[in-house]
DNA sequence: CCTACCGATCGGTAGG
DNA sequence: CCTACCGATCGGTAGG
């Protein structure tokens, strides 16, 4: 009854690095156990099996998405500014808990059926939060007359490309790509008018 | 010395769906076998080795890519006319080619390291033609000043997140999806003018 | 293209 | 957390 076991953090921290390295099925549970400097059955006095691994590794980059910008999207404030607030966060995730977010985005279909079904019921929960986003300002003529739906695909799936690309050592700092981006789409969003300016932090 | 072995490209078909669906890892020569009613090892009567199957998957996929991209990028165009004729003709390329498209953005990894370089560099130089279609623009005055990389690797983001979504059942066609990523991001590159019009065939 | 097989490795368990 | 092991399955081959 001890706060938290730090032994199984470790263990999806180095199975994050290795499924994201060659991907959920070509890791072996021993290669995971290795990387701690245990034997492979030794794996199984702290996990119940690879799956859960997966699982935990995933829950905690949905997670972490879900609390990073849903406050953002619930908050009261113009389209546009939510929405570049909701892009920057989002990056910030994919950025700074790189590994879980591309292992979250590339291998959760190695997940059981079930929990494969509830991931995906978060992602587009998670979704819907841009696409309503992006409906507030089309409702309110910040906007064009832009499919707000298709529009949110569109944004997700660029930001989540950066979890494939995105160096720390890289000429770009995390931020600079998240208003990049976030200047880009709002750009497309609002056409005809100046973007939007005067930040809030 | 016959014009082809039909055999091979039904290997490299049932491979493209079953590597899709499970990836290339989970799936066993077996399972490609017995989707042409054929027993694992008679595999090995036309393919050399599970590896040779996605690599001729990824090469012909990315030979499609070049083949109606390339032409497009290097035509005497309008920078704005240029890249949306791109976006079409890749949205083409992911759309009717969904299986062989996918595999090749998420399977590639599993490649040697000698052909995952190679794929690797014509990906870069697949890429350079959406670069420098945008810098063309952007030296023109058809753009605004943004980073003709960066906006490149946006634009491919999105493009080929396509291929994870996309369904010839769904509400849009292929075509109308394509329209919308070309309107999108055109929009983004030519703020503060009206999007150039008078559409070519 | 099949049958039958190879050594290697897989996820997971027992028993300590 | 280790040793030693389980049955299953892997990619690939021999020999026809």
């Amino acid at each position: 009854m001890t706060t938290d076991t730090p032994r199984k953090q470790q263990i999806e921290d180095a199975a994050s690095t290795l499924f994201r390295e060659r991907g959920y099925a070509a890791t072996s549970v021993r290669d995971i156990a290795h990387a701690l400097d245990m034997q492979g059955g030794s794996l199984y006095a702290h996990v119940a099996s690879k799956e859960d691994v997966l699982w935990a590794i995933v829950v905690r980059a949905a997670d972490r998405f879900n609390a990073e910008v849903g406050p953002i999207a619930a908050s009261d404030r113009t389209a546009a500014r939510k929405l570049r607030k909701m892009i920057r966060a989002h990056v910030a995730v994919v950025t700074s808990a790189q590994k879980d977010a591309a292992v979250f985005l590339d291998e959760w279909r190695f997940l059981s059926p079930e929990r494969r079904a509830t991931i995906a019921a978060r992602r587009d929960d998670y979704e819907g939060l841009f696409r309503k986003a992006i409906a507030q300002g089309v409702g309110s003529g910040e906007f064009g007359r832009i499919d707000s739906a298709q529009t949110a695909i569109v944004i997700l799936s660029a930001l989540n490309g950066i979890a494939s690309w995105y160096s720390p050592d890289g000429n770009l700092t995390a931020a600079q790509i998240a208003d990049q981006h976030a200047d880009l789409f709002i750009r497309a969003l609002t056409w005809a008018k100046p973007t939007d300016e005067g930040e809030d932090p």
